[in-house]
DNA sequence: TTTTCTTGCGTTACCGGTCCCGGAACTTCC
DNA sequence: GGAAGTTCCGGGACCGGTAACGCAAGAAAA
């Protein structure tokens, strides 16, 4: 045992009485090992407690057996996101039975893009899954070019490079929401829609025009930021310029938690006299009077897929497709 | 520049027309280095766009520039949860200038402890800040004893050995709650407290006893899980059995949504036939309606402080002493 | 029986850094 | 002017693995 911590091959080997060239095919299971060499060096390993430097065999085989989970947005407000929470655990499981860590790199400040790619460039991970919630980064322009596998957790705008994505359909899932509304007698239909700098906020709101203008309505639309308070402006423009909505299509739960407010204040009833629809089928759903009906994301298999993507690419796939899974309509008591 | 990628020390020493000694004192900023070397190399260095071999590094220095950030419960549900994301923020904040890594470890699965211990006892990492909210896992003692820097979030509940820790004060937290139904007037106070298996569960409800007994009034305790479900029905049966409260403290924002929609149902205004108070300051306490009057805990100072114990210990400190941080009331519509 | 092939294992050259040690050149001091 | 320090830098031995290569011994083929 060297002085500080744990055995190393070596001394495996010594104890087994083998070279550390066996210990290690051991180790990593090559099959030109007679089984009873096996046995002997797995005892040796069980009694020294040993355990593979993984700095060791990350320099020669250059794998480090890690990949990064990025998150290039300074406000991470994407954490309390129970979309990202579904996604990190499906990750996480698709990882685990591979050996593979999971490294999380946060972008702390604005402009420390560099930091960044430095990193990625740096070779420590093998591999990188992007959340890239806004588009109008220009890193995710200059991420899609690094020399690594990497996959996109939604399809990023404003990179003009093939890229591999895995992504949510938000123009069905968001026009079978507006559909919903029809269905159940609405007419007069609004949307609080997202930024359009986020795939999320565009393609909703490309799903609500489209399903309005198949149906012939006229649109009425607002925009928010995803967020309660910017929710909450997009909910009283909307309601002022339309006051005779009788269906509001929120483009995610956060924001029709304010719609529902907004509408509560005006003395307007839910869903008797405007039904809500949200997006996410977040917590936030269940925790709202009355329950929100919203368009549920399979955002673990989301998570899955990104990870197997990645393991896929790091062994040697060459994919750049877009993988697009479909939603499920959650009808609850709002609409 | 060798076949695969990156450039290494010793080609930087070429370009510099210096030895690999010279350059790794250049890279470490070593002041015995003349300063003319010193932009020579940093010329080469650029020219290369050279990165340091952080596999190579950590198998000499034994130091592998990473702490894991560990989670060791299998319904992650923690990620949801707001609180963990201030945290995180907190911790990859200060994390960052330090050029360490960020290594998540979620338990994949119920009974596989092994492995995760396995992993904290190979020398992956430098440190690790354990996430524990249950404590009654057996592992966190395993964790405790593991010779290996560690901080823990919250006080954990069955460990017997000293170890650092960071956490909020609960118990006056919870205090300071009970005392603001009282200051409004509220005599008939009840409390939905949290499973006592976690310090929150368990301190809030101190606290609320505490006041409760101080004020010479009765208690009335029904007990949820921190969720939504288990929140519901705590609701119902504190009210089934007391159904003359005129407040509730509630342990939890999300199990606190429930009250509300409960008394909603019953036909009990909120706060004036019924106070409510939340304790987390999560996004939910601004969704509902009313707005929630709650606890706010200062999260991203914990997780600044997690992180900066942490580093304190694997610089060589022997810190096993628990800090404990103030809450803040914040008094919206629902009490 | 000799040759050739296979099998199982040991030898050894790396991977890309860090750091100890020693030496050249230049000061400083007696 | 020579001895003793300093200062700055290079040489080289590691760290703990992996993998190419080689070699001995037994099996199969001639």
């Amino acid at each position: 045992m060297n002085d500080s911590g744990s055995p190393t091959l070596e001394q495996v080997a010594a104890l087994a009485g083998v070279s550390r060239a066996t210990v290690s095919r051991v180790v990593n299971g090559s099959p030109k090992v007679l089984p009873e060499t096996v046995a002997l060096v797995e005892r040796a390993i069980g009694a020294l407690g040993y355990v593979p430097n993984r700095a060791a065999r990350a320099l020669v085989t250059r794998r480090t057996d890690s990949v990064a989970m990025v998150v290039p947005e300074p406000d991470s407000r994407v954490f309390s996101d129970p979309f990202f929470a579904g996604m990190l655990r499906g990750v996480s499981r698709t990882l685990a039975p591979t050996s593979s860590q999971l490294v999380l790199l946060l972008e702390p400040a604005e402009g420390d893009d560099r930091r960044l790619l430095r990193y990625l460039r740096g070779g420590h991970v093998d591999g990188a899954i992007v959340i890239s919630h806004h588009g109008r980064d220009n890193v995710l322009q200059e991420l899609a070019q690094l020399p690594l596998p990497i996959v996109f957790s939604a399809r990023p705008l404003g990179v003009d490079v093939p890229v591999a994505s895995v992504d949510v359909d938000n123009v069905v899932g968001a026009k079978t929401a507006v559909e919903h509304l029809l269905s159940i007698g609405r007419r007069k239909l609004g949307t609080v829609a997202g930024p359009l700098d986020m795939t999320a906020g565009l393609d909703r709101l490309t799903g609500y025009q489209s399903a309005m203008s198949a149906a012939g309505l006229p649109e009425a639309v607002a925009y928010g930021d995803f967020t309660a308070d910017g929710g909450e402006q997009a909910a009283v423009k909307l309601l002022d310029e339309h006051p005779d909505l009788d269906g509001i299509f929120v483009a995610n739960d956060l924001m029709a938690t304010a719609v529902l407010r907004v509408l509560s204040e005006r003395g307007r009833r839910v869903p008797a006299d405007v039904a809500v629809v949200g997006f996410d089928d977040s917590v936030l759903a269940t925790t709202t009077t009355p329950k929100l009906t919203t368009v549920r994301q399979p955002v673990e298999l989301l998570g899955t897929r990104l990870a197997e993507i990645l393991l896929a690419k790091i062994g040697g796939a060459d994919l750049t497709s877009s993988e697009v899974y479909g939603t499920e309509l959650i009808v609850r008591d709002s609409a």
